[in-house]
DNA sequence: ATGGATTTGTCCGTATGTATA
DNA sequence: CTATACATACGGACAAATCCA
């Protein structure tokens, strides 16, 4: 087998300076107008040479996070970043309210297919029975903040594709179903780095790292009715339980 | 502003190929004995040269989550991944009892200090008052899967530290200031890289993706009673709410 | 047992990105 | 801005191991 030596782990330093200087911003220790460590200073502290440093604020500048200032210094200039909820009653719209001034989601593509042995175990249905899929994201105030893929049982929901794209809540075409209310049955949580695709979408730069959550909605009396893989830019967002 | 026609993100390809490869097989889309798709087909898949797709194997081979055999192809060897349940009574050993078989944690430091914005929000007290801040990190079966930091306010905690070293237990220690129970208020979800320290503390390459978890728990009146900010490989972790 | 197809392993070279000084 | 060293990514060619008709 072919012997690494690798120790940069294929993430640039760069990279990596300018995430912890927006985890700084991001997680308060920094606030709007702060004026940052001077380019030699972080240097130092990151163990980097000052042009790597130059490289990490000029991503962060081009985001919008900070702004560098001939002769004054670089400056704190957006620290915000959207909070998902979790919980028992967890409905997207409303979670977002208040947050963002507009939030539109698009619907990408739906198609029928066989489920697979993970959606079949979440959905609680056999193997292979007919499931719906939906490709979905959402943006907020034109910024896009997730990417989603949705199965639901084909049996309960043949057209709910349709019926989605009438509606444009999810909570209303549910509720068309007869199911008045649901609940979140269980939340897996990991991440990852976005791939090509998700890249693109969601406007990214490639190696950003999304949130991705995992999660089954059930009706009233506890059947599944949804399985969602939701993706989530850890930059833009965070979930909160 | 310098103008930046990076693409790379700086994140190297083969690293996020090797991430999205570990993702199917540690999410359940590849099942442990399974043979990966070729070389060749899934640099296709990348859009990328069979040698990064290579080294993107590699790298897993290393870690033990593949094996390649010459002329026969990839198999996947390795398919684990701790699952730490977050809910209204979370408790880190418990959640993770069954899962490894053994389990320790390790205190790296503490001391006492004055509460930032940030600490005193989230734990209800007054800015600049006395906090315990205790830093540490937890193995299981010897691979390291955590690294956390734990402030609790001093008036009510002065001795901690002393304490949780005795009983090796948070459940305990609270027990032995009188409260015998205890429950999550919040927890907040986020995810970024590793950063230098942590890269070493916990055995793992640079740029590595850290599930961060910020987390408060209050007594049975609601009062926070400590502030704890969790670090977790997300190669090795997953939340499940 | 042989040949050919498949698949991983190794070598060459070239261009660009990263990081330091 | 220069220069240097190394990592990343691509492309092609061929060797070595495995499998199957």
């Amino acid at each position: 087998m072919t012997v690494l030596k690798d120790v940069s782990g294929g993430v640039a330093l760069w990279r990596r300076i300018a995430d912890a200087i927006r985890l700084d911003i991001v997680g308060g220790k920094l606030a709007e107008g702060d004026r940052l460590p001077t380019e030699a200073v972080l240097a130092e502290r990151f163990s980097a040479n000052r042009h790597t440093v130059r490289r990490a604020l000029a991503v962060l500048a081009q985001d919008g996070v900070v702004g560098a200032e001939q002769g004054r210094g670089t400056f704190v200039r957006n620290a915000r970043r959207l909070s998902y909820p979790i919980g028992k009653r967890t409905r997207f719209r409303e979670g977002l309210k208040g947050q963002a001034s507009s939030l539109t989601s698009v619907s990408l593509s739906n198609r029928l297919e066989n489920a697979t042995a993970a959606v079949a175990k979440a959905l609680d249905i056999r193997s292979a029975s007919k499931v719906v899929r939906l490709e979905g994201m959402s943006l907020a105030d034109g910024v896009s903040i997730s990417r989603s893929t949705t199965w639901l049982p084909y049996r309960r929901f043949p057209d709910f594709a349709e019926r989605i794209a009438r509606f444009a809540s999810t909570t209303e075409t549910f509720a068309s179903y007869g199911i008045e209310d649901y609940a979140r049955a269980s939340t897996r949580i990991s991440a990852r780095h976005a791939d090509v695709e998700e890249t693109k979408l969601l406007g990214l730069a490639p190696g950003a790292i999304l949130l991705v959550s995992e999660a089954v909605d059930v009706d009233a009396e506890g059947v599944p009715i949804s399985y969602a893989l939701s993706r989530f830019p850890a930059e833009r967002m965070e979930l909160v339980v």
